[in-house]
DNA sequence: TGAATATATAAGTATATTATTATATGATAA
DNA sequence: TTATCATATAATAATATACTTATATATTCA
């Protein structure tokens, strides 16, 4: 029936941390590769402590994991957490969002860090 | 790639109700059968109150619909709306919560309004 | 019609959430 | 070593959320 057992109420918190535009974008960008801080705050129109703090959110939550690059953190999907199969099941319902990604190469802000 | 359409921002949306877990349990129950106000009273430990507003948000956003009969009002999925597909695939993954309506029946509350 | 039942809405409150600015920490490079 | 860059944390404020109690509305039944 349910191949991961989660529970309602593990549920509801995982959906609780993906049901905020930011992180869910995070998230789904994540899905297919690893990005920096910097990163983020390009792509959203916020500040970067704003971004810290949900990328606090989920990596308190195993969601995500953070790796040091030199100066840079590159965060990424924690393919280990027993909840990432729920996490990627939700994901495959969303449009890509690499388009993001893509602009900010072209504007050159992509390799500026990474 | 998304057959549904479904922009972020709708999915973060439809999250953000599903992420509570009264409500993500209501639309769990409601995946398989119809439900009265007063036996999710019942199953959750609640004010009819918050049940009620629980139930206002899911029905706004045209999770649910509503239908009298009699003196009670019968909640149940609405299969119309665009974003049932999605909703569906997200409960696919969540425990089967019908113990929650057997145990009604049992202490014999569910008889008594439906 | 009037009482009882089922549900919705209003108002108020406690708590949670998400942003901001200011500041601390840690790495790199001159 | 000092300046700069990348990130995290702390403090704060505005807003949202989820309850509660009180009350209104609608239906049924004696």
């Amino acid at each position: 029936m349910n191949q991961h057992q989660l529970s309602i109420e593990q549920a509801a918190s995982i959906l609780k941390l993906l049901a905020d535009k930011t992180r869910l974008t995070i998230v789904k960008l994540l899905e297919h590769q690893d990005c920096c801080v910097c990163e983020f705050v390009e792509v959203f129109q916020v500040s970067q402590p704003s971004i810290s703090q949900h990328l606090r959110k989920l990596r308190d939550a195993g969601i995500v994991k953070e790796e040091r690059r030199g100066q840079w953190i590159f965060y990424s999907m924690n393919t280990d957490n027993r909840v990432f199969p729920f996490i990627k099941h939700v994901l495959s319902q969303l449009p890509n969002q690499e388009e993001k990604l893509i602009a900010l190469e072209k504007s050159g802000k992509r390799i500026s860090c990474c």
